[in-house]
DNA sequence: TTGACATATGAGTTATCATTCATATATAAT
DNA sequence: ATTATATATGAATGATAACTCATATGTCAA
């Protein structure tokens, strides 16, 4: 298994842990639909704010979301579509045979 | 958030999480091609047989993949074209910005 | 049937990582 | 300035899961 072969897989590996989190997966869920500030996402998916914030930081690190100030509240949204494809792909596919 | 939705992301995460360990992601991405028996696996792989076996267990049990037995040795290959398909396009998302 | 080979598996160890708890930072309102 | 609110973050804890080691199981050959 050639060296740029295990790099493309270890890159792989990545993206899809992503997505491999309830509490991940759910803020991605929500963050499909439209932006949403962090204390909305923490009550939505009722989960403490700083479970939340160390998520979020998480998926801003893997720039996955971006993020507007306004005011004291923080909005997050994705930061592309291929976030959105993916996990409507795999969405789809896990809850297609019901 | 409904429990029908719950339940889908669940299962999300479950078929995700299937791609999110590189000694898996390197198991399926032999197994696109053609079938392999368990010791050329883990020789392709450089890694032990009995890890393999068990992350193959893991596939099984998962029905992942499916098995056929010849003599001593035991082959695998995927079961369906989904796990293909959704390897496939994390493949090409995670390497196609190079 | 004994030995050699291929695979499977249980137990133990270790590493990873998601959460909690406490607290820091930043902004707004009074 | 002080207080309240929103968010971020470091450290500690606990749970999960991948690997190793030892060994069991199954199959073939002699």
């Amino acid at each position: 298994m050639s060296e740029e072969k295990i790099r493309n897989i270890t890159e792989t590996v990545k993206l899809f842990k992503i997505y491999s989190d309830f509490t991940r997966l759910r803020i991605i869920d929500l963050l499909v639909h439209k932006e949403y500030c962090v204390q909305d996402i923490a009550d939505s998916l009722e989960t403490s704010q700083s479970a939340i914030s160390h998520q979020l930081k998480l998926l801003r690190d893997l720039k996955v979301v971006k993020t507007r100030k306004q005011g004291k509240q923080v909005f997050y949204c994705l930061r592309d579509n291929h976030i959105k494809e993916i996990f409507l792909i795999g969405y789809s596919h896990a809850t297609e045979c019901n």
